[in-house]
DNA sequence: AATTATGTTGCGGT
DNA sequence: AACCGCAACATAAT
């Protein structure tokens, strides 16, 4: 489920709490979710955390690094005493209760805090790699778009040479990483490109304004703390995020195009559902 | 009961 | 080679 606004929300608020800390223990309760010999990260510090597509990477104090990914049902959640969110405010009650039946791993802190890996549907997962591993397998990775690597120059090049639907080649993390089905949709409705357009046939102001509404969308997407439309996707406290509210089509079939009233639409593209408004995307 | 789900990978056929 | 549809991973909700 969680696209690039989502997993850019869950390692800003979590840095705080868990930068410099150091693992005591580690309990693992579905095997699947570990990849790796966790004994590596008993007695670990966390010396940096950070993002690349939908991947967090923490560093640990042993050269070591644990990417994790969270596919469609993975959730990171930061317990400790307290209990509180910045501002004083108290926790969700749902996470004071964890470990839970889709609790899949927990790291314990030093300090007795705790970070809880659920992860309903086990298709995430919670890895140990080198540095070495990490740049060969993120070197694959177009820019993120949400940084200044993803230049327009560069995506109008790649999407050239593409005769695929425009809507698959802004989620393929080849040309463009980090969006998924929720911003690719809205982005295309605000360009107002249909999705099954071959990225090919674009002219050159289409994609011009593709791009730009791809960065519209994904900084609307983090600075509204990513979407929550059916409960998975909180973030470390376990609070629903906001851009639910200003989605432009997704899940909004059979209302209006926010753009010219039209009516959005629901169809089907690479298997997943694709909204679209019928008129101004047609 | 069948269909659906915000991610990714891989297979076989064209 | 590139592309497409489909299945796989596994679970729960409608």
């Amino acid at each position: 489920m969680p696209e690039l606004p989502e997993v850019e929300t869950i390692t800003r608020r979590l840095t705080p709490y868990i930068l410099n800390k150091s693992i005591s223990h580690l309990s693992i309760y579905h095997p699947k979710s570990f990849i790796g010999d966790s004994d590596q990260v008993l007695g670990q510090t966390i010396t940096d955390i950070s993002r690349r597509s939908k991947m967090i990477r923490f560093k640990l104090s042993n050269g070591m690094n644990l990417v994790t990914h969270l596919k469609m049902t993975g959730q990171l959640i930061y317990v400790d005493d307290e209990h509180k969110v910045g501002g004083g405010h108290p926790t969700q009650d749902w996470v004071r209760n964890l470990p839970s039946t889709h609790t899949r791993l927990e790291y314990h802190f030093r300090d007795g805090s705790k970070l809880f890996f659920n992860d309903q549907r086990l298709f995430g997962w919670m890895k140990l790699m080198s540095d070495e591993e990490i740049l060969k397998e993120w070197n694959n990775l177009g820019p993120d778009a949400s940084s200044d690597s993803f230049e327009y120059d560069d995506f109008s090049q790649k999407l050239h040479r593409r005769a695929i639907p425009i809507k698959l080649a802004i989620m393929d993390n080849s040309i463009v990483s980090g969006v998924g089905n929720i911003y690719a949709c809205d982005a295309l409705n605000l360009a107002q490109i249909s999705p099954f357009k071959t990225a090919k046939k674009l002219d050159e102001d289409e994609i011009r304004r593709l791009y730009k509404s791809i960065r519209q969308i994904i900084a609307k997407g983090i600075a509204m703390g990513g979407t929550t439309t059916d409960g998975k996707y909180v973030d470390v406290h376990g609070f629903a995020g906001g851009y639910q509210k200003e989605m432009r089509v997704y899940d909004r079939q059979g209302e209006a195009c926010l753009h010219c009233g039209g009516e959005i639409v629901k169809s089907k593209l690479g298997g997943r559902g694709t909204y679209y408004c019928s008129v101004c995307q047609a």
